[in-house]
DNA sequence: GCCAACGTTGGC
DNA sequence: GCCAACGTTGGC
């Protein structure tokens, strides 16, 4: 079983969006990035746990803890003409882009902020993907330590 | 709104 | 394959 982190801003959509879907479970999609779409193909899989990170907005952090309910499938955002996310070079043999689906799993009773997490940058949490300069993926695998650590901050 | 740090695109 | 221009991310 691997550990996630994964980034969603708020305004667009955020765990609250995610806590009131039905079964509390909704398809991570619109990732057009591919180092992060080889990750949804080939890495994730069903029972997989992420924090749901929360970007862009007044406090950056981590709101809660997901299951990964489905391994990677073709996002089918990239073919509706109509959605922001449209891809024009996907097809449905070529689908080029892929999501997962995801249910929440707890929502903490507060967020564990970007600063909270840097205060153990050089210690527990170093290597953290998140607190990397210049890391621009939405999605970064956790090394269960991370995992352990972050959840203990709760 | 600014800006650093990328990733992507496309001409050559 | 190189690389300049452009677009995006995301904290501040």
């Amino acid at each position: 079983m691997k550990h996630w982190l994964m980034k969603s801003e708020p305004s667009v959509f955020g765990i609250e969006d995610l806590a009131k879907a039905p079964k509390r479970t909704s398809g991570w999609d619109g990732v057009r990035n591919y180092q992060v779409r080889n990750m949804l193909r080939d890495e994730f899989a069903a029972g997989d746990l992420a924090f749901f990170y929360h970007s862009s907005c007044p406090e950056p952090g981590i709101v809660g803890v997901m299951e990964v309910v489905r391994a990677g499938y073709p996002d089918g955002t990239a073919l509706d003409p109509k959605h922001p996310a449209h891809d024009p070079a996907a097809t449905r043999d070529a689908p080029r882009w892929y999501q997962v689906d995801v249910r929440l799993e707890r929502r903490f009773p507060r967020t564990i902020t970007l600063d909270e997490l840097r205060a153990h940058e050089r210690g527990a949490l170093r290597g953290l993907r998140v607190l990397q300069r210049g890391n621009r993926l939405s999605i970064t695998p956790i090394e269960p330590a991370h995992w352990r650590f972050i959840s203990s901050l709760i």
